[in-house]
DNA sequence: CTCCAGGTCCAGA
DNA sequence: TCTGGACATGGA
């Protein structure tokens, strides 16, 4: 028997739906008739955008429908945080280019995996080695009668089992241990990621970096799209470079001086202008400087 | 063929 | 502490 469509209509302002799931913080969402079909969990999610109406539906018989809405983050006042930016010319111009964009509130693991593989890959190579790892290990889940099929993210306890050369197989490269090792040490106890949600950020961040495969950058994106720590600032090679020729005259300065002066700078919501920065520099400013992967076709 | 991608790790100054 | 190279793979 087909699953029944539980359904649930929200008015929210400011939400760029596409924008927001297509700008590198998650990979696993896919675009059908005008539509985002993708996973929270262990459900099938489809969300649908028209102006400032979000329809959100699941196959979910009994949804959580507050768990959905975290992820989305739909509550949030996005302006309280905006109005709280530095007076700056470079961030109100990366701002009004990503006018929408929202930090997603996504499940721990799947976050931290998916940046264990994100290390010097593009975005769209990201999405395949997510999308094959969750066929090939996920549960596969409910869809409506005539869909693709839908698969969780696999859990750290599969993936400890699955063997460094079954990973590689699938393109994993070299962060198919990092991958497996932290699958480990996470699914044996020795770290857990629901207890990092009580540390303060830097503690977080430190025992994030106990896990192989994971440095500042990726714990950083971690804290930031999986626990909504605002202070997290994700430096990766593109807000170096926006760091570098905007507020430090293109005379690149030592990774600690960069860190803090984010820290600093940005403060309370470096989260968000970290990200306003990076889609920034994806595309107008570095397409003008012709430093950037997307071309023009 | 060359260069680079939402980095991290390790060795050697 | 800071820097350079290795590490896999795919796309432009």
């Amino acid at each position: 028997m087909a699953p029944p469509i539980k359904r649930r209509s929200y008015s929210v302002r400011c939400y760029d739906v596409e924008l927001t799931l297509t700008c590198g913080q998650a990979f696993r969402w896919t675009s059908i008739d005008g539509a985002w079909i993708g996973v929270i969990g262990d459900h099938w999610i489809r969300i649908r955008q028209d102006g400032d109406d979000i329809n959100i539906e699941t196959t979910h018989t009994v949804p959580d429908w507050e768990a959905i809405e975290s992820y989305f983050q739909i509550h949030l006042d996005i302006d309280s945080i905006t109005a709280q930016f530095p007076a700056d010319q470079h961030l109100a111009q990366a701002l009004d280019m990503c006018r929408g964009l929202r930090l997603l509130r996504q499940p721990k693991w799947e976050c931290l995996a998916s940046f264990i593989l994100s290390s010097t890959k593009q975005i769209p190579h990201i999405q395949k080695l997510t999308a094959s790892l969750a066929k090939e290990f996920g549960q596969r889940l409910n869809v409506p009668p005539n869909h693709p099929p839908a698969y969780a993210f696999p859990s750290p306890e599969t993936l400890a089992k699955t063997s460094e050369d079954r990973l590689r197989s699938l393109g994993l490269g070299y962060r198919a241990p990092y991958l497996r090792e932290s699958a480990q040490a996470i699914s044996n106890g020795c770290v857990s990621l629901d207890k990092i949600a009580s540390l303060p950020y830097l503690q977080a961040r430190s025992a994030l970096e106990t896990l192989p495969g994971v440095g500042p950058k990726i714990a950083d994106c971690t804290l930031l799209f999986a626990y909504g720590e605002q202070q997290a600032f994700p430096i990766d090679v593109w807000v170096e470079r926006a760091l570098t020729e905007l507020y430090f005259s293109s005379k690149k300065p030592a990774r600690r001086r960069l860190e803090a002066f984010a820290a600093s700078y940005f403060a309370p919501f470096g989260g968000y202008a970290q990200q306003y920065l990076f889609h920034y520099m994806r595309t107008a400013h570095g397409r003008q400087r012709g430093q950037s992967p997307i071309r023009d076709h």
